[in-house]
DNA sequence: CGTGCGCTTGACTTTTTTCAATAAAGGTGG
DNA sequence: CCACCTTTATTGAAAAAAGTCAAGCGCACG
């Protein structure tokens, strides 16, 4: 497949007309990572930007201590790091592969040249830079103002899906990072989702099959109407 | 002063020529809210987006509980509610002015046609959405790994200046608010203001007054190398 | 078939919140 | 200018939540 089919896929880039996906597959370069490889780290200085093709890879910050908290997960058609690739500062956070990945690596100064042309492009950009805001104004909510177990159960609720019905899922990354991404340690979150499991909220194979059996609990979880106990 | 001086004086629009700034201002609508007003709520349309003029205004949101979480304080020539003016969503947040408080107002489908003829805004734009993503990252990365008296003494770091003299300041928000942009209650702040004057690590006259007196100590806590025992 | 990694569980510690009472500060009206 | 009232800040004691440390289990993979 093209660079450029890859483009026109991409949350970015679609729509745009050929004349500018010719454009910025120009500037293109192809990439690729193995699982568990960095792709960049915090503090080092941006030289552009990305998007997955194929495979999933995560951002995410490290304290002093170790402790990882997950900030993001991108997979196929997902552009990541464009922020420091505008102001100019170095990299927030750190990115890793989390399976074999293959990218999309956008020179920063090229880019910057094609938007000064294109205002339809920086429109999709104020879009997509608009949601990743919505997005962490979420995970502060989370954070901040809900206990481990509303944080997890909001995540279940999301991940089955809206319907009554359907209501089972299997997580798609693994339980330690579910627990990065909650904000919590593995222990924490293994003891929640027993905990969860004898209420009746929810039954789960001890693996990554989950089965929302009170929706209704779940969300009173969330919403910090009720406790685990 | 006009409208336009306030635009060209923003961070959103100043260095842009002039026909563009008349542009922006034949669009602009001029707001005044006093003291505690709101501005926007949580779940409503968004229908345009705002730039202070004079005052200060803050970004929150609301557990069910009512514990408030402070998302950003914005002052004169910043804009705010940009984001869900570009993607459509309903505001994520809530909007109050601080102090009584003049505002543009820029209304969203005006807008986002100036913006589809002139690339330069664009730019500034995503300029600012992209280094609102890294606050973001930072509050994100200070309540998911670090303490609460780590985010006190990160706080107090950086409103203390750089400098290694000069080390002294006023809060410019209440102890309350600042518990709130903190993640935590007022008792828990107070506390640990506590601990850290009797460990000689700051100074404070009880109200808004601080002096930093042990900036390395302070950065230890910071980084999560020293505990307030 | 053993080794390893991810996950779970238990006991214990630390951190933060909750609840309640008090104190201090700021603003208002007399 | 002072008394009063409301808001904001502090403090203590107790409870709750989350994290640490350590041990053990089980499935996957070589």
């Amino acid at each position: 497949m093209e660079i450029i089919e890859h483009l026109a896929v991409s949350q970015l880039f679609k729509g745009l007309p050929n004349v500018h996906l010719e454009g910025l597959a120009s500037i293109s370069i192809k990439k690729s990572y193995q699982k568990d490889e960095s792709i960049f780290f915090e503090g080092r200085e941006s030289t552009g930007f990305f998007i997955v093709i194929s495979g999933r890879i995560k951002i995410y910050k490290i304290s002093p201590e170790g402790k990882e908290q997950i900030l993001h997960f991108f997979g196929p058609g997902e552009p990541f790091g464009e922020a420091p690739a505008f102001t100019g500062d170095p990299f927030p956070a750190y990115a890793e592969a989390i399976e074999d990945t293959d990218v999309i690596f956008l020179p920063k100064n090229e880019f910057v040249s094609l938007i000064k042309k294109d205002p339809s492009l920086a429109l999709n950009m104020l879009v997509i830079l608009s949601h990743r805001l919505q997005k962490f104004t979420n995970i502060i909510e989370n954070l901040s103002l809900k206990e481990v177990p509303g944080r997890l159960a909001a995540y279940i609720i999301y991940s089955g899906g809206n319907e009554n019905d359907a209501s089972e899922f299997s997580l798609d990354i693994s339980k330690g990072q579910l627990a990065s991404l909650l904000g919590t340690i593995p222990e924490t979150l293994s003891r929640i989702l027993t905990k969860m499991v004898k209420q009746g909220l929810i039954d789960s194979d001890g693996r990554r099959f989950i089965k929302i059996l009170d929706r209704k609990g779940l969300e009173e979880l969330a919403e910090g109407k009720r406790r685990l106990g």
